[in-house]
DNA sequence: ATCGAGTGATACCCGGAAGGCATCATGTTT
DNA sequence: AAACATGATGCCTTCCGGGTATCACTCGAT
């Protein structure tokens, strides 16, 4: 095998057709680069250069092994910025998780953020329930995660992103909207009610129960997603909690209530990560949108 | 600059993710592997592994840069074989000149010939008169030339294609066609007359003058391609000098007549190339058609 | 024809880089 | 707690690569 450094040595004397100059231009002597064109021709299997004690010549072999030398010199210039690139977190691969409702407002916004500061880090997005995310980022196929309580803070650090308050989607001319008050356990006694699903959406689900004592028989669907529950809603299919920035779905033939303060308590989205950072692309994300606490 | 051994030490690491194993694949000890990996970070500017004095990992960078790296060892490995391949003159490029006239006839079987038994030779062709040949032989930008004498024998080797005699081509239904004979000056002594190109096309020019006293006032057009000439005589502008080869030409209403032997020196087609030969395609085809005499 | 200049190859020497062996440091397993 | 596993380090030796001096050869000028 032959070294870099005869390849660059062959380089420069295909280039000048002197091995005087070419060695100048290495800086050493001329000996040692006529051995090292002697080594690469021998290691190469073939005469590269035809010298003829008045000039020096490339031969058909040597003018295809400059190319593939000239290649192989790029490459091995490129190959370390490029891997220094991806270890300052200034190139790489960022993969976040989100739930459906932070798409409708906090997303958009973060990866504006990102990519206006990190441009060569690319993004790969996957829509999943906290749960998921959780999963995800502890096997390493996640790198943050947008995600709601709880999660554990021994494994992951965490940024909260924002609070918000939930709110009653009923459904336009619904007898509620006429009200113009906030709305209290007792109006919802009779409402048919549409419920997060208590697995695959925990948080809303339990946030729901402790605010208002849900009557299980009110409960005609069990969903996930905060806009299945909105789209059922408008269709008239009954009443359902959800939290304010729903109100930015906008869809049709909705209307969204005020909940009595008193027992409202905001929910909450976090962007979460596991503790031991690998991947240089998060630690610089985190960094620029002021994440992390030190 | 980090060099290929560090390049193999860092693809085994990365691949078995064990120093010892890794060092036992490439016939070496640990220590000095750990320490080629140690110097290719440095060189790189970047950890590519983890190391945990339990299990190794690839970090980020590592990832991108095993890539690079195999890309290059793969490149580097491949690279002489093609050189190889070259200087051997099994792959590289030929580059032939060839007479329109050789077109007809030898051209065909002899590219076939040559990439049959050299497949991976790409060819060249260019139609050019022998002289543009000859400057192209001279120049470097040919390789091969099938041309016609006179050429000098001090610098080009040669090897005779064939003889062919000269015919006379006449319309159909020419007088001449009904004598039954080979034709003589005389016949000719009336007869417009579709000449050779004396510079364009100097070897016929010369010959046919050296055959025929021609009758300078006979002569009705001055062309340099044959083609061109049995075209001109379909018109029925004239009569004129062809080699037999012409007769593939296919051209309609046209006859060839032959010619009193006694005067009728045949025309010769040879292969030529400089003696000094620089392209090792150039070599081998010569070897495998059996041109050279060595 | 001869001599000098130019150019690549060779001979020889020396310093540093790379590999091997022995050992250390550290974390895991029993 | 002891034994084991594993990567890092220290030290020695060898060998590779560069430098200097010189040779071999060709070409051009006188």
């Amino acid at each position: 095998m032959f070294t870099f450094d005869q390849l660059a040595g062959f380089i420069a004397v295909a280039e000048e057709l002197h091995f005087g100059r070419a060695a100048e231009r290495l800086n050493m002597t001329q000996p040692p680069l006529s051995r090292q064109i002697q080594k690469l021709e021998k290691a190469v299997g073939a005469e590269l250069l035809e010298r003829d004690n008045r000039k020096v010549q490339l031969t058909a072999a040597g003018r295809a092994f400059l190319e593939e030398a000239r290649r192989l010199m790029a490459l091995a210039s490129r190959a370390p910025v490029t891997a220094r690139r991806i270890a300052s977190g200034r190139s790489g691969l960022l993969r976040i998780g989100f739930t459906a409702a932070s798409g409708f407002s906090i997303l958009g916004p973060l990866l504006e953020e990102i990519s206006a500061t990190l441009p060569d880090v690319d993004i790969d997005l996957q829509e999943l329930v906290t749960g998921e995310q959780i999963a995800g980022l502890l096997s390493g196929e996640l790198d943050l995660g947008l995600a709601r309580p709880p999660f554990d803070n021994e494994i992951f650090d965490s940024h909260l992103l924002y609070r918000e308050a939930m709110v009653l989607a009923v459904p336009s001319g619904h007898p509620l909207a006429e009200l113009n008050r906030d709305i209290t356990e007792k109006d919802l006694r009779d409402e048919p009610l549409i419920m997060h699903s208590s697995t695959q959406a925990r948080y809303f689900y339990d946030l729901v129960v402790r605010m208002f004592p849900v009557q299980h028989a009110n409960v005609v669907h069990t969903v996930s997603q905060i806009l299945t529950m909105v789209s059922l809603v408008a269709a008239k299919r009954g009443v359902a909690f959800v939290p304010h920035s729903a109100t930015l779905l906008g869809v049709h033939a909705v209307e969204f209530l005020p909940l009595e303060s008193s027992v409202n308590d905001p929910v909450e989205l976090h962007a979460i990560w596991t503790r031991n950072i690998t991947n240089p692309a998060l630690a610089l994300a985190l960094r620029t949108l002021d994440f992390q606490e030190n």
